[in-house]
DNA sequence: AGGGATCCATGATTGGATCCCA
DNA sequence: TGGGATCCAATCATGGATCCCT
């Protein structure tokens, strides 16, 4: 792969998104030396990694925002036929063992705060190679959607801090859900129950709903 | 390597421990197929894995011992050329975030109650490849080794519950010891200080000191 | 459809210890 | 001399996400 500088500032982040735009993967991937997958089934994190390289993200920095400097988070999305998202996206893991913190100053919340989305074209009738980049966004959290964010993770940590986390599955949260986030299903990641026992439960992550980021390209794009 | 399956029994170990007793390090790396380092400087667990091979030990399954199913430690004891033990011997990491735990429930004294010492020679002025391996011994924590090392414990235990993490020490402790156990002195953990705050520190191991482990060899020899 | 399961790459951590200067 | 610092290999955990069956 080729390696690209971080970008020093929010209008070079921005230039720089704007040069991607309209390529395809298989344009992009030629200019980073890197080979298009015949299908992501086996390289999931592909595109996103890719995108990374491209825009000079700081690699793998773990704990840290994609772009330290500026502070910003960067998550593609999967389009489908129609313009929507066509999968959750992941945030974060959740938090299984710390101590209580507020939403304000929860680790999620950071990151959803400065997010540049990147949506990419996902139709599986698409062949990879052939699906094109499409213009990047740059946002921060609207109060409202603050306040959706808020009341999903609220709802999520009661039930972790009370012992209950094996009683969360995908079906709760109206804008956030929890999710398994594991290699397979016998990872097991310590945890506390209803009596305050250690117990080993699958390792889980957070996922914002379809809903969710389809508002957020509406509020750029008439769709 | 040569992949060697785990001894079913504990006679069946003991048997292998006496199929390599008074081999050189040179021998026993060429049944395995490896090759013997110059010098340990940047090989320093190379003894250590290559007798793990030779008698099957289970590799690397973290949190667990050498031998799953013996519920066995494998040490490597280096001598001096007068044969006694030459450096402290490392047990596990010290636990910096854990809720608080008796001596009798806690991991070091798990892995030490079960431990099979092999002894190899080490002298500076002995090649690598000439060093031999010796008798091994197995050994269970006679009640005055677990009194003596329970004290040392509770000791630096108390020290890290209250915060003072920073205060120890490898001075501290009569058989046990605490020191850094780090790729270098920038490897920083979590851990809590006097004020409940979260604050960095170098990770840390357990050590025996070598009058402990002089000790046991004591037992089993003359010396 | 979407909830539960899974896949790859890579940085972080652990487990094996010995080095080396004051 | 031994306390503080360090070294390598291999596994684990996280961050990048999409798959796939009901």
């Amino acid at each position: 792969m080729d390696h690209v500088l971080p970008p020093k500032t929010q209008h070079e982040l921005i230039e720089r998104t704007r040069a991607i735009a309209g390529l395809t993967l298989a344009e992009l991937a030629r200019r980073q030396h890197l080979s298009v997958p015949s299908e992501l089934s086996h390289a999931k994190g592909w595109t996103g990694q890719l995108i990374e390289q491209a825009l000079g993200a700081s690699a793998g920095s773990r704990a840290k925002p994609d772009f330290v400097e500026l502070g910003i988070e960067l998550k593609t999305i999967p389009l489908n036929a129609q313009g929507l998202p066509k999968e959750t996206t992941y945030v974060c893991t959740v938090p299984l063992n710390e101590a209580a913190t507020s939403w304000e100053d929860s680790w999620i919340r950071r990151k959803l705060n400065h997010v540049l989305w990147l949506p990419i074209e996902a139709d599986p009738e698409l062949p990879i190679n052939q699906r094109r980049i499409g213009s990047a966004i740059l946002t921060e959290l609207s109060p409202e959607q603050d306040q959706q964010l808020k009341q999903d993770w609220q709802e999520h940590m009661e039930l972790i801090a009370t012992g209950r986390i094996n009683e969360i599955s995908a079906h709760h949260g109206t804008y956030l859900q929890i999710r398994p986030k594991a290699a397979n299903h016998t990872a097991l990641r310590d945890a506390t129950d209803e009596d305050g026992q250690s117990i080993k439960t699958l390792p889980r992550g957070f996922y914002l709903r379809t809903k969710f980021t389809a508002a957020i390209l509406n509020q750029y794009y008439a769709i």
